[in-house]
RNA sequence: GGGGAGAUACCCAAGUGGACAAAGGGAGCAGACUGUAAAUCUGCCGCCAUCGGCUUCGGAGGUUCGAAUCCUCCUCUCCCCA
């Protein structure tokens, strides 16, 4: 193997969960070098949410990876499989999306992919183009090249079956049709999470039945979403959005376990992991979530986002240009000799109703002026015009309410 | 086309006439411990309220003093046979 090749290997390998094959890229990649015929790498993007998160940018932070090395990118938006749904590990058969949604998700999605991604390398591309003329006849030929015994193999149909969960028949078409763009484009690589392992396989096969070359198949593990447990979704409530409010982007990363921290640091950038491994777990932690913050939000952004989370959490002290919230402000608001508490916390949004405000405030999670108050019967006693209150509700919460 | 099983709170899941706002687990929230780590421990976890009340067990009706539990119809799902 050339020193060229080992290189480029080397750094596409990082994270990698599985290549298959692994001689095929080398293969693929001598071949590049010597020709000065950059490879067609391809990664499809389901759009089908408006929200990004760090989960989906592994995929994108390693086309970054192709990029750099002087190969093509291809980002492919799934605007026509997004309308089937993608079953993979899925449990239950996926919402359909409309034309229109998938389109405006897709806007998004390019938005935030070139925040990694250079504009002027990148092809976009969308698979109705080439799915969007296909007839039913030339569907039928497609589906005439795979059994529907290889696609129950798949794990997770084999498991709705088996526990008597339904699957419709468009989601068995998926992974033919996915695997179907890499026909149409002529990848030489795709990449794509390991739960994606099925359908970028089925590309290979179709590629070969169309009499292509087969390609190259990479895996990346599915990034762990806060909970350190399941795959970043939003539906699961653990994911990091890339539009979510820096503050709240930098305390979520924050608050990622060690041993995820790392996993983080390996796919979604570049810094070697032995100088990672030597800091101080939070020093780390703190330069990854300035890192990422900084990424999609601006250097700026990532600053104040660390001054912030300093000053609140680590000295626990009040932020200092919190907006007051008068009481005048707030609908409803009786006599303002006699404001309770328990209205206060419910009427200022920071919790859904009486029952939790009071289950919170007994608990001990509010803090009035710095002094813990466990009396849900609280009321705010006025003395004079214009005073000010600082409330900490729970972890996260904090409110200055002010008289007027 | 025939036969059978099932739908319970955010999710999984018990309950099969009163003691059920509904076991258990998970998620979530709060507290302790910390690095807002993670793990662990404790408490809370439908809604309104002072005792107390109100709405919930796929949907609509019905039986009963009383139903998540029984009956009827409907909707959805799964399995087996053809």
């Amino acid at each position: 193997m050339s020193e060229e090749a080992k290189k480029q290997l080397n750094s596409l390998s990082r994270g990698c969960v599985e290549i298959i094959q692994k001689d095929e890229l080398v293969q693929k990649i001598e071949q590049s070098i010597k020709t000065k015929k950059p490879l067609r790498v391809k990664a499809g993007f389901d759009p089908t949410s408006k929200d990004l998160h760090l989960g989906h940018t592994v995929l994108l932070y390693k086309l970054k990876v192709f990029q750099e090395l002087g190969h093509e990118v291809i980002f492919l938006i799934g605007d026509f499989t997004g309308m089937i749904g993608d079953p993979s590990g899925r449990s239950e058969t996926r919402k359909s999306l409309t034309k229109q949604e998938v389109l405006e998700n897709a806007e998004t999605y390019k938005e935030q992919a070139f925040k990694i991604l250079d504009t002027d390398k990148t092809m976009v591309d969308f698979n109705s183009r080439w799915m969007g003329q296909m007839t039913a006849v030339d569907l039928i030929h497609l589906s005439s090249h795979y059994s529907v015994a290889r696609i129950l193999e798949r794990d997770d149909f084999q498991k709705r079956y088996i526990s008597q969960q339904p699957i419709s028949i468009h989601e068995f078409l998926y992974p033919l049709i996915q695997g179907y763009d890499s026909v149409a484009l002529k990848a030489d690589v795709e990449i794509g999470g390991t739960d994606q392992k099925f359908n970028l396989l089925v590309g290979r096969d179709l590629q070969r039945a169309y009499g292509q070359s087969p390609q190259v198949v990479m895996t990346m593990p599915l990034l762990e979403g806060t909970d350190g447990l399941r795959k970043m979704s939003k539906s699961y409530g653990n994911s990091i959005g890339l539009t979510e409010l820096p503050a709240d982007i930098y305390g979520k990363i924050m608050s990622v376990s060690d041993n995820l921290m790392l996993k983080y640091y390996e796919l979604l950038t570049d810094f070697p992991m032995e100088e990672i491994r030597k800091m101080h777990p939070m020093e780390a932690k703190k330069k990854l979530a300035k890192e990422i913050v900084g990424r999609y939000q601006g250097e700026g952004e990532a600053l104040k986002a660390e001054g912030e989370f300093t000053h609140k959490f680590t000295r626990r002290e009040f932020p200092a240009d919190l907006t007051p919230l008068f009481l005048s402000q707030l609908p409803e608001t009786p006599g303002r000799a006699s404001v309770g508490l328990v209205a206060i916390l419910v009427k200022s949004g920071f919790v859904k109703s009486n029952a939790e405000a009071r289950r919170m405030i007994e608990q001990g999670g509010v803090e009035i002026d710095s002094i813990r108050v466990t009396d849900s019967f609280y009321k705010f006693e006025i003395r004079n015009a214009g005073q000010e209150f600082k409330i900490k509700i729970g972890k996260k919460g904090f409110l200055l309410l002010k008289d007027s």
